[in-house]
DNA sequence: AGGCCTAGCGAAAACGTTTTCGTGTTGAAA
DNA sequence: TTTCAACACGAAAACGTTTTCGCTAGGCCT
């Protein structure tokens, strides 16, 4: 078990100083050439490699960021973190992934233990506890001292920072627009309940879209989910109560679900019923009737939210620039699949 | 903007030497009531944290460990993640996520980077690349510097360390030996090809459950995949040149294609001929029909993984104590779905 | 010969901790 | 009065770097 070697090591042992040693590796020309190259030389041959924790506590910088969500097991999540982790490769930093699992107290421990040094900055995304509670303390701390916060997709007006969402209203309104052109007059929607502020502004945007084409809104046609573990039963009563042409859901799960449902209801998809989801995940992709629905690219979101806290860490230097925060809309795309005729 | 607070600075403020700080705050007795309680007052009041850089270079311990896995926009994978996270949390540790891509290069480059005093321990699942190369120099150095690695999933036996893994090759024994108690002769397989270890040994669980039925093995009922973006065509003609009465296939993505492919060709799924994946992920979940699958539970993998590094990281503190290495078998579970008759 | 410049190197501070080992001041015992 | 222990605190080293500033020796110019 060979032990690190240090510069310490090494200057011991070609009897030069540790200064002389830094330096040789670093090439500056205040050392020899001689002694550079024998230095070179046996640090190659010893393998040596700065240690990165004296390096951080040096320059007050750990080239390292870390993304706070809610949960992993989630293909949207998933691939936010793969777009900031690609990002943040190219740029010599390190992704720390912290999850919150929705719970407020969490992430509020998560971001007052890494506050301290152990990162340069932080990515992150609301849990729905920190959303219903709408206490933002612990954010306002962290950006107080100092430190770069960049917000997605669950984000909140509350804070100043910069922020990476798509436009939910819009791509709402889209969907619901694309259902309406399709003829259809009576159109589910199957949400969450408000205070998820992405699935707010998707409820928000299906009334705008049901208003300009003067149609009535329909609380009945309306269902607000909150229990994510069952629900089937309430996308039944939905179905079943109300005669709908087509369902505008606000996850692929949901959307999915109301497939199941409809099937159940011997309503054919999309002949009887058509569904379009959100979140071009894996289930749309796969089920089948495949689905259409409101690409969300969370490989642009984490690399865009990666991009702009790189960004501020590395212009941060000069100290007289004045704080400008910016909020980057991700454009949305509908993707046509089968379930929409 | 208030900058964070550090020893040097109480101790300043309160005209006592940095020492008395340190010791006040970990309230040794060394020090007198008076001055504890002024210092932890101040202390409370500027809301001092100690700078974890600064800990780990004295303690050559950063509370940190990476995982180090191919891909994350993979149910499983992110369910592993889950599980280290989860334990790391309960022990106060870090999890830094890397990303090797399936490259070799990558992976090489992420541990080289990582070993130099970042983090204190791996968690890894070998690269398609690293296995096909069978080039493990860059975990034995790993291992040869002291630090702990624990390998998940894609193992290897040409390295001497901590496994967690499923027995792939027994469960894949089982779920075909579960299609031929069903009475099912003519059996297909959709597999990868042989250097990705975890499909070589499932293959290999295949063969040993027809072997010991006494079927014959038909290599033309084998459909070893490796461009995994485009493989429908090569299961339509598996399908529809054999007369399969079951298929058993090594992930949920060949599964969920081959019930697509099934569909297609007027086979009706399970009646017509049944299906069993592996992987329990969302896919199996939610597809239709909803698909019989060798459940690997990523959790528990990860949660195991987790608790081995943990354990070598602590206790390896006592220097006498000698080497020994574990493989940790999770057991799977076939679950039954509608896939299947 | 004296002065000055430069090349080549080392000492030391700094980053923020913890911890070991003094050191000075008490009060009490001898 | 001397001695000694206990008490309360500070100095300094250590972790591994980088960087600023000096220092020395040699060579050149006048």
């Amino acid at each position: 078990m060979k032990r690190k070697i240090t510069l310490k090591h090494i200057a011991k042992e070609l009897d030069i100083s540790i200064s002389t040693v830094s330096k040789s590796l670093r090439n500056s020309d205040e050392i020899s050439q001689e002694t550079r190259e024998k230095v070179q030389a046996f640090a190659k041959l010893y393998n040596y490699k700065p240690n990165n924790i004296a390096l951080s506590l040096k320059n007050k910088k750990t080239k390292t960021i870390c993304i706070l969500i809610p949960e992993i097991i989630h293909h949207f999540f998933a691939t936010v973190i793969s777009g900031v982790e690609h990002i943040a490769n190219q740029h010599g930093y390190n992704v720390l992934v912290c999850l919150s699992d929705e719970s407020f107290d969490k992430e509020v421990i998560n971001m007052e233990m890494l506050a301290n040094g152990s990162i340069d900055g932080f990515i992150l995304s609301l849990s729905k506890e920190t959303q219903q509670r709408r206490d933002f303390h612990h954010i306002s701390e962290v950006i107080n001292q100092g430190m770069p916060v960049v917000m997605f997709d669950r984000v909140t007006n509350d804070i100043l920072c910069d922020k990476v969402i798509i436009d939910d209203n819009l791509a709402a309104f889209n969907a619901t627009q694309f259902l309406i052109d399709k003829g259809f007059k009576s159109i589910g929607l199957i949400t969450t309940i408000d205070y998820v502020s992405v699935g707010k502004l998707r409820t928000d945007g299906y009334h705008k879209a049901l208003l300009a084409n003067d149609i009535a809104l329909d609380e009945n046609k309306i269902l607000k989910i909150e229990d994510t573990n069952n629900f089937e039963d309430a996308i039944f009563d939905l179905i079943n109560n109300n005669d709908l042409d087509a369902i505008f859901a606000v996850n692929e799960i949901f959307a999915v679900t109301a497939i199941k449902v409809a099937r159940k209801l011997n309503l054919q998809v999309p002949q009887d019923i058509s569904i379009i989801g959100f979140t071009d995940g894996i289930i749309s992709k796969y089920s089948s009737p495949t689905i259409t629905t409101v690409s969300q690219n969370g490989i642009k979101m984490g690399e865009k939210a990666a991009k702009m806290l790189i960004e501020k860490l590395e212009t941060e230097e000069d100290e007289n620039y004045e704080e400008q925060y910016k909020t980057e809309v991700i454009e949305t795309e509908l993707i046509q699949r089968e379930s929409t005729i």
